[in-house]
DNA sequence: GACGTCACGGTTGAC
DNA sequence: GCGTCAACCGTGACG
């Protein structure tokens, strides 16, 4: 279960560890970079750690996505019913043939390409397994009807990011969302992006952001990881479905939509100041200023930028309140 | 001081 | 339903 409020890094920058920065700081990291905003700057700026700076523009140098990369899962499968299926007419018009002979038909007849050829133990597990009394059951199938026809082409990885709507917990003064809307918020209803609300950041970043950015935003709704293997797409190596689908469950601000492009110049930046009093949401508000913890921040117009533009009404220190968290702070811990 | 790299502890999701 | 595994994450320290 994630967390609902994250840690606080050296530069006042809440995080959750283990989980990917949300798209809108990601974005930001990169819009500034184009800007020529020194990454150390840019670290500052957004209380990100240089490191992680680093290596979000050096992916996005490298391909051009600022998304992270697919958490958790595994590796598509790469015996499909397709592939089983040739590899079962393979066997059938030649019960002498070997699996190397047949993963190299696999490759030739375009049934798979280099990444998702199965190996030969594969190969020769399905023999065993899945063909293993095939003659038996050819001449079975051959005295009755036409076979059944095999089962469909493997589903694409993670093809649809539907979730049953019962199973998706509405955290206490939310409102249900209607099972059409589910299909949008699922599958991380924990996750970072979903206490920031990224979808409406995101969304209005497509309208405010300049083009390369837009560009990069929309590409992330039809991402996930059927794109397997990484390196057939270089443009994103693969994806955590909590960043493509992010949602507005927990707090988005209901006045709205963030402003993301609202950010101020490094050196306005008054000294970090230890937050004293955080929200479990704060770190993760619907704003990618309001992302950063700390002081408040003084726009170029002047006005003020709070650093979370949600109020700080619970006290709670990060770690140290970790282990009372839910006897503090019952709705969020219940929300969880 | 800026920056690239890496170990670390953490999360995630398929199997 | 749970454990395992291998992917990823950002931080923080080091050079």
């Amino acid at each position: 279960m994630e967390p609902a409020f994250g840690e606080v890094n050296q530069l006042g920058g809440v995080f959750v560890n283990g989980r990917p920065l949300p798209n809108a700081i990601r974005l930001r990291i990169v819009e500034l970079a184009q800007l020529g905003i020194r990454p150390c700057d840019i670290s500052r700026q957004l209380r990100v750690s240089h490191g992680c700076v680093s290596k979000i523009l050096a992916r996005y140098n490298e391909t051009g996505s600022i998304l992270p990369g697919a958490i958790g899962g595994s590796k598509p499968r790469v015996t499909t019913p397709t592939v089983v299926k040739h590899i079962r007419t393979y066997k059938q018009r030649d019960p002498g043939i070997f699996a190397w002979e047949i993963r190299d038909r696999l490759l030739a007849d375009g049934v798979c390409d280099k990444f998702n050829l199965p190996s030969v133990s594969s190969i020769s597990r399905i023999l065993r397994n899945k063909i293993g009394n095939l003659s038996q059951q050819s001449q079975y199938e051959s005295g009755k009807q036409a076979p059944h026809p095999p089962p469909q082409p493997t589903i694409p990885y993670n093809h649809l990011y539907s979730y049953p709507a019962s199973k998706v917990p509405t955290p206490p003064g939310m409102p249900t969302l209607p099972g059409h809307m589910m299909h949008r918020i699922w599958p991380s209803s924990h996750s970072v992006t979903d206490i920031l609300g990224i979808r409406s950041i995101t969304e209005q970043q497509i309208s405010d952001s300049p083009p390369f950015c837009s560009a990069k935003l929309e590409e992330w709704s039809a991402i996930n990881r059927s794109n397997f293997p990484a390196s057939s797409s270089p443009l994103v190596n693969g994806t955590d479905k909590a960043h493509l689908e992010p949602e507005a469950k927990y707090t988005q601000m209901p006045n709205g939509l963030p402003t993301v492009n609202s950010y101020v110049t490094a050196p306005s930046i008054p000294p970090y100041h230890h937050p004293t009093q955080v929200s479990p949401y704060m770190g993760y508000s619907a704003t990618t200023s309001a992302y950063v913890t700390g002081p408040t921040w003084q726009l170029a117009s002047g006005s003020a930028l709070s650093p979370h533009s949600c109020d700080i009404t619970t006290p709670l220190a990060f770690k140290s309140m970790a282990a009372n968290r839910d006897s503090i702070h019952p709705v969020t811990a219940s929300a969880l």
